[in-house]
Formats: structure tokens, sequence, C-alpha cells
DNA sequence: AAAGTAATATGAGATATCTCCTATTTTGAG
DNA sequence: CTCAAAATAGGAGATATCTCATATTACTTT
């Protein structure tokens, strides 16, 4: 982790976030790729604000499970659980890619977050896409096989019609083992709605996987991207 | 739905929950056990605040499943997602209890709430909570058999050692067929961790029972119930 | 370049969960 | 009180998903 200082920091600070002026304590701090930004089980000093980069939100189960829980992305919010909930079991956060985020060390300054309207008001939009999306996949997830959701998740994070996402990763995220994953994926090859490309997946019928995915829509609503 | 005018109405006006003055144009609504606050796919003209009772959250998806997103208790909001996003699609609210509600017809106020601090600060303890509800629920829905998902459920929900929610609702919450779930409580019978008593299940083995319940811990802090 | 670790692949068998069907009991409305 | 609808109950077979075991390939790190 580098925290930037001087030139390269002051390029980085943002007054929109806050009314009140917390830019003097402000730091600006880079990850690399696979770094953790928060560890797990342990309470961040820092409430974050993404400026680049994307990360994801893992727990471990007692069983030895692992679920990512989330993207995150930039103009998303991390530590804000711990500014708000003394009691609260902290998730590891991990780079995906060299993220930049804002710090503000927040001990010092949470009675004045607390009391700022522009902070709240912008967490507060923040926390309620969080909640419906969380909501939206728990449903999901209860009530579609893989196919679908797979289907889904396909659709969203194909680039140009190839869709090459880790399988490891995939699997903590839809939450189902290795071996089924890849079962799914080959059932699709079969029908030929894929086609696999060394270690791509390339799309070839795109109308079936979205016919597939169709099916999950009802709820949630930001779900705009095509492929 | 009964609207509650005069002296009644007055009994049940909270000022602490806005810095703004709105009492004016609050009402207090009362809902029967059963009936729909909030119906699903149409946008609510007020948010709510839970004064007393219950209710349920749900959403019915293009196959026909109907999930049971969540419960509702005292002091908890109801439409504070229509009031923050206008683009959402609306879940149903029906009361599961007789229900009081504080309800603010936001469309006038809208302005006004979002930038006062009282008002979005206790909001985004509520989403806070509440989106690390779902996220917990996610994963362990994902990570466990109903199993221990029920047992847990058992132990949150039974009084005085008895156990006796409705099996269609409890389906709808934990997310699996009928038929599924009567299954795994006949094996808990069939342990003797339950007896079936008429239409109740007594809890026999309680420590069995929160030792299954005990492998979902980790996450979640908003745990301490207990039998 | 070697060696260790992470990721990919696949088979085979187990188990968790679902669907469909049918029957009985309870509940609520008129 | 009666009837229809909702809820409970359980059999039988299908399918979605998991576990474990074993190779192979790709990436890091030394």
């Amino acid at each position: 982790m580098e925290i930037y200082k001087g030139d390269k920091r002051l390029n980085y600070l943002q007054d929109h976030l806050f009314s009140i002026s917390v830019t003097e304590f402000m730091e600006v701090h880079e990850y690399q790729r696979d770094e953790w930004i928060i560890k797990e089980g342990l309470r961040p000093d820092f409430l974050y604000y993404v400026i680049e980069g994307k990360a994801k939100i893992y727990v471990t189960h007692q069983n030895g499970k692992v679920s990512l829980i989330n993207f995150i992305n930039a103009n998303d919010y991390i530590g804000e659980m711990e500014l708000l909930n003394d009691v609260y079991y902290t998730k590891g956060i991990q780079a995906s890619t060299k993220t930049i985020c804002l710090a503000l060390p927040f001990h010092r300054y949470r009675t004045q977050l607390l009391n700022d309207v522009t902070f709240l008001r912008e967490l507060t939009k923040f926390l309620s896409v969080k909640s419906t999306h969380m909501a939206t996949k728990y449903t999901q997830s209860l009530a579609f096989p893989l196919e679908n959701r797979l289907a889904d998740f396909i659709l969203q994070t194909a680039d140009q019609g190839i869709y090459k996402e880790k399988h490891v990763t995939v699997c903590d995220y839809l939450g189902v083992s290795y071996r089924h994953l890849l079962h799914v994926l080959n059932q699709f090859c079969d029908k030929h709605y894929l086609q696999k490309v060394g270690r791509e997946y390339h799309i070839i019928k795109l109308d079936k996987l979205q016919e597939l995915a169709e099916v999950l829509r009802t709820a949630d609503v930001v779900n705009t991207r095509q492929v």
C-alpha cells in the first residue's frame, strides 16, 4: 500500500463528498492487485471512498467456505459499517485491480460525519442501493438454479462477447462448487450457447443466454448493462 | 386500513425522528393482520415508520415463486427505498399482526427530508443494519444446507421452547420447498431434537439445535436472542 | 530453471432439494 | 353451519448441487 504525498495527493482530493472540511486530514491510498484493503475481522481506522479500481468483499464461514459477497467499484464507500456500528463483524476487502481510495481516519471525525448532511445523504443512497442489491441477489439465489444466475452473470461481465472470469472467483460469488460451475458451463457449450476457446468462452447464442437471464428480472433495477 | 384522527392520532405522534417539523401532516395508519401496507409493484405515497406490529416484505418472481425477503418490526422504516430512488421495483409489504405506522406523504417533503440530519442519520443506521443482515442471509443461504438455517430459525422464533411458525411462511423465508422443509423437520423429530405435539414442535435437545445453528455464526452480530 | 502454489479439468458417487401427485385437516367467509 | 380455500402431510422419482479424488496446466517466487 502506498500513501500519496504532496502534489500526487492533491490531485485526488475531492470536496463534494462532505459539507465539513476534512481535506486536511484526508489521505490518498493506493493498493495493488490482490492486496487487502481491510483484513477480515480487523476493524479499520479509515472510512474509504473508492476513486478508481475494483475490489471484492469476502467473508469466511466456520465451515471454511468463503463467500464473495459483492464487488466494489469507483464511487463506493468502504468501512462505512464500522463508522456507523460499534458492533460489527468486519468483512475482508481485497483489491482486484490497482485501487485508489480517499481514506479518512474516522475516529476524530465520527461525530462530525454523523452530522454532515451531504455525507449522510450520499451514504444513505449508497446503502439503499447496496441493501436492495443484496436482497435481490438473496432471493434470486433461492429462487433460481445456477443455470439462470450464471447466464445473467456471464452477460453482465462479458466484454465484446467474450466471457473470461476466473472460475474460482465465480464459485465464491455465485455460491456453488467449482465442480458444479464447470458442469453448467459445459452444458452451455454442449448446447452451443458458448464456445470454449482456450480459457475464454465466446458467446454464440446471446438470445438463449438472455432468455435464461431474463427469468431473474422482476426485482432489481440497476441492470441495464448489455453485452 | 384505519387512519387515526384527533386524540387517537396525537397519542402516536413522535418528534424525535426528524429535525424539521412534519407532525402537522403526519398521519397514523393502522393495518389489520394480512392487510397489504404496500402492494407489490405500486409505488407508495408515504414514508412509514412502524410504531408497533409486525410485517413481511415479499417479492414475486417470474417463475411464480414468492420470496419472503425479511420481517419488519417496530422502529423500522417502510417506503424509504422509494423516497430515495426514483427507479425502484416496489416490494409488497403485508402486516402479520395489527400494525400501527406513522405515515408521512413524502412528495411534499422529499427535499426537506433529504436535508434533515436527524432523519438521515437514523435512516443510515437502519439501512446499514438492513444491508448487513441481507448480506449475512445471502451468504449463509449459499454456504449452508437447510438443516443449519432451520435450526437457527427455530431458535430465533421459538417461544418458551415451543416452535410453531407456519410452514408456508417459513418456506418462503428460507427459500425451500414445502416438501423439503417437512422432510428436515421430520429428521429433527427422528433424531429427537424436536417433538411434534399437535401442530407445535417442542424443543427437546436445545444443545443439538444450537450446535447446528452455531455453525452459521461468524458474520452477523444482531443474533443474541435465546430460547 | 526449479519448485511450489493456484487454477483448471474431469470422473464417480453421495446428498440436498425440487416437482408432481394425492389425501386429510384447518380456517375463513357467507 | 357449510363450503371453498388454505395449510398440513407424505410418497416417489427427478435434478441440482456437493464431496472427494486425481491430473494437468499456469503463475510466482526463489
